[in-house]
DNA sequence: ATCACTTGTGGGAGCGCTCCCACAGTACCT
DNA sequence: AGGTACTGTGGGAGCGCTCCCACAAGTGAT
């Protein structure tokens, strides 16, 4: 019986010690080109390479990270108790292009849940036994102690959407300030009167963004901003069916609402169908996330696209830039990074 | 400056040998209290754990790694290229049962993007370098080598839909032949008498079930199967155009479609619109997978759920249970397990 | 009192790698 | 000729853990 581990030692993967041995060369020398130092002669890289290729080499992922102390990964944080990250699109949209990213590079995605206290518990934990090089932090509220651990332990950390306007991490973000506007303006455009909004939860700070863009954008057209208009949501369903009865009550006048989620405007949507009005001809509607809710909605939702994937590709790609420059004799360049990307909106006929 | 790594030894993270000194013990005490063996005694257990608390003490999982040749870890491969697996919700609930049923486990995840060649190359080298303990399959096709190179390694691998009846890794699925034959048995109990079926993608052996599913419920219930009402197509919307466009041709008298996908469904809808066709007077519908989009189409589909979240948990439980059993010491009980979970109708407006 | 076993414990060896120091060899100056 | 530099290389030390052997101490039967 083998001594140690599940596999014995004959015919296990092959260690950098046994490369060396067949390419006649050092320990050192082989790890310097597998990790391709420029200092190596032509000669002894091609050996090593030989030897590398007909033993079918692949290096330990532990050994090194033990060695090296870093593991090549990087975790993305997933509330996952919040359903609404499986049933809206966004995560799915944002994990492409976290994938996407990662594609051309050795690093491997880790994924965590961590919604419970207890979970969040072991994800510190976890951190800290730094079973990762850096994290990405997706859907955080305001009160969420993660961001600032993660400060406090020093591991690189990219937040999808700032906490506030004043966010220490490096951030991105969508336009939702912009997006609003987008559509409210259309709204107006389309010679809407009397537009409404149903929020999104507002301690998410994305939410209160689109709010301020909301009221901004009828500012500047000249209207006043009627509070009795703003009813918030939780970006549910059901937020937006409760939402929606509100406003109808308070102000049954009302000849648009702009829904600060597409699941939000389908709540609203049934409320208005029962309540017997038509979309647009008595109500306009605009929802936000461009989700496939959307397009299949009857009529489809006019909505705000953000662009989650490219938002998702950048969050990973400067998060791999912070842990390039945690890494020994990195040039530093620490500058605070916060990214906006810009949102769009696709017509379509509820509004 | 420090000799090794970013972080210095000074002020870094405690050792297991730092904690034997505390709590005045020596090294392999301690391990065999983290690791909860039974051979400590009562005092010194309580000894290392005040210990353990005071330091804040956390193993450093690469050490462990390297050492016990596990890593605590199972990867999820993800065939990223289609598509698909983002845009239809099959992807979020399966991730969901697999993060449910990690959630009581030291286990993480890992989610690997595998769909170009190069990405399945590396793939191999990856779990060559025993990254993880284990691998979670899902849509895998016909041909993929991918299954069988796992079986080489000797790397426990479940399979989310096996490849064939006489599947030889450990699968888990959802039970198709069953679904497809309620459908079909819900829309002749309707009255309808020209049941048409646009397929899966016939590569996958569970789209293969579903049209046996078909068959089978026509014949059973005295019809002929008429093979111009079996329209093969893709899993995606632009497929089921394209197949309801052709069906239309052939048989513009059929009254009902059974679809492999609701997506399928979806695009399938928009042909017979466009035909003139009324849902369900005309032509009632019936997709699969009971999504967001059968919820919200116009009329709302009825569909055939999987327990998709539920294979997840399964495949996970199973996985976990191989991990373990590969483990030294464990008393092996390997028997091939298949395991296949119950569909339900969800019946809507649509037929 | 002796032997045989059990229980609890300490610590050496080793997992496979990276880092770095030492040193041989060569090249290019003074 | 001697010095100084640089290039390429070998291999020791060490990352933090688990495994296991050795051994002390206790327990009970002979």
């Amino acid at each position: 019986m083998a001594s140690h581990g599940v596999r014995g030692r004959s015919g296990g993967r092959p260690t950098l010690e046994e490369v060396a041995a067949r390419a006649g060369v050092g320990r050192g020398t082989v790890s310097r080109v597998i990790n391709g130092s420029p200092r190596v002669s032509e000669a002894t890289r091609a050996a090593v390479e030989a030897a590398v290729a007909e033993l079918g080499y692949v290096p330990n992922t532990a050994a090194r990270a033990l060695a090296a102390n870093r593991t090549d990964a990087i975790a993305l944080v997933v509330p996952e108790p919040e359903t609404r990250f499986f049933t809206e699109p966004y995560f799915s949209d944002m994990l492409r292009g976290v994938g996407a990213a990662l594609t051309d590079t050795e690093m491997q995605l880790l994924l965590i849940f961590a919604g419970s206290d207890r979970e969040r518990q072991r994800l510190a934990q976890y951190l800290a036994a730094h079973r990762v090089d850096g994290v990405l932090l997706v859907s955080v509220h305001a009160d969420d102690p993660l961001p600032d651990m993660l400060s406090q332990l020093e591991i690189p950390a990219v937040i999808s959407g700032p906490r506030s306007a004043d966010e220490t991490l490096t951030s991105v973000d969508s336009d939702n300030y912009g997006g609003a506007r987008q559509a409210v303006e259309h709204l107006l455009a389309r010679g809407r009167r009397t537009v409404a909004h149903i929020t999104g939860r507002l301690d998410v700070y994305g939410a209160q963004r689109r709010v301020d863009g909301y009221r901004d954008a009828l500012r500047e057209a000249g209207h006043a901003v009627d509070e009795l208009l703003i009813e918030p949501g939780d970006f549910s369903e059901g937020g937006g069916r409760r939402a929606m009865q509100a406003l109808l009550e308070r102000r049954p006048d009302l000849d648009a609402v702009f829904a600060a989620s597409d699941v939000t405007a389908a709540g609203a949507r049934q409320v208005l169908r029962e309540a017997g009005r038509r979309i647009p001809d008595d109500v306009a509607l605009v929802g936000y996330d461009d989700s496939a809710i959307a397009r299949h909605m009857e009529p489809p939702l006019t909505s705000v696209r953000q662009p989650i994937e490219e938002m998702g590709r950048a969050m990973t790609d400067l998060l791999l830039r912070e842990v390039a420059d945690r890494r020994p004799s990195a040039t530093r360049e620490l500058e605070r990074r916060q990214m906006v990307l810009a949102t769009e909106l696709v017509e379509r006929a509820s509004s």
